[in-house]
DNA sequence: GCCAACGTTGGC
DNA sequence: GCCAACGTTGGC
């Protein structure tokens, strides 16, 4: 099992829509790297959901559905998206500038490599958000 | 609206 | 293969 970490613009596609629709599909993709990370999404593998531009945090977790097949927004093969769902909505979202502040988050790739926009997560920088955005916790 | 941090493109 | 110019992302 891997953890991952994928960034929207909630105006363009929120967490809210994700629920709304019980399932989406990552297209859009334009940038190797993140297309690698995509391709290397396993069945199942947990998925931190973050807001871009407005909200600036993570604010829940999603599945992958559908390991990675060809971008059917463009004809173009060398893109591919997943399909994922919403799992979890977090009680609290957990902001950038949380986790910035976080020593134990100072390696995470959100923070490393800020424009990337699919990344790996360690499943201790996973468990970690997940506990700062769960009120049990706090 | 600005700018830093990239990634891409194209001339040489 | 290098690098300047340009485009994009995303935080502030």
């Amino acid at each position: 099992m891997n953890h991952w970490l994928v960034k929207s613009e909630p105006f363009v596609y929120s967490y809210d829509d994700l629920q709304r629709d019980g399932r989406g599909t990552w297209d859009g993709v334009r940038n190797y790297q993140a297309r690698n990370n995509l391709q290397a999404m396993r069945l199942n593998d947990l998925v931190l959901f973050y807001h871009s531009n407005e909200g600036l945090a993570v604010v829940g977790v999603a599945q992958v559905m559908k390991e990675a097949y060809p971008d059917p927004t463009t004809d173009d093969a060398r893109w591919v998206v997943v399909d994922l769902a919403p799992v979890l909505r977090l009680d609290r979202p957990v902001t950038l500038a949380q986790i910035k502040t976080d020593n134990r988050l100072n390696e995470i790739a959100l923070i490393k490599q800020s424009r990337l926009s699919v990344m790996p997560i360690k499943p201790q920088e996973f468990d970690l958000i997940l506990s700062l955005g769960t009120h049990e916790n706090n």
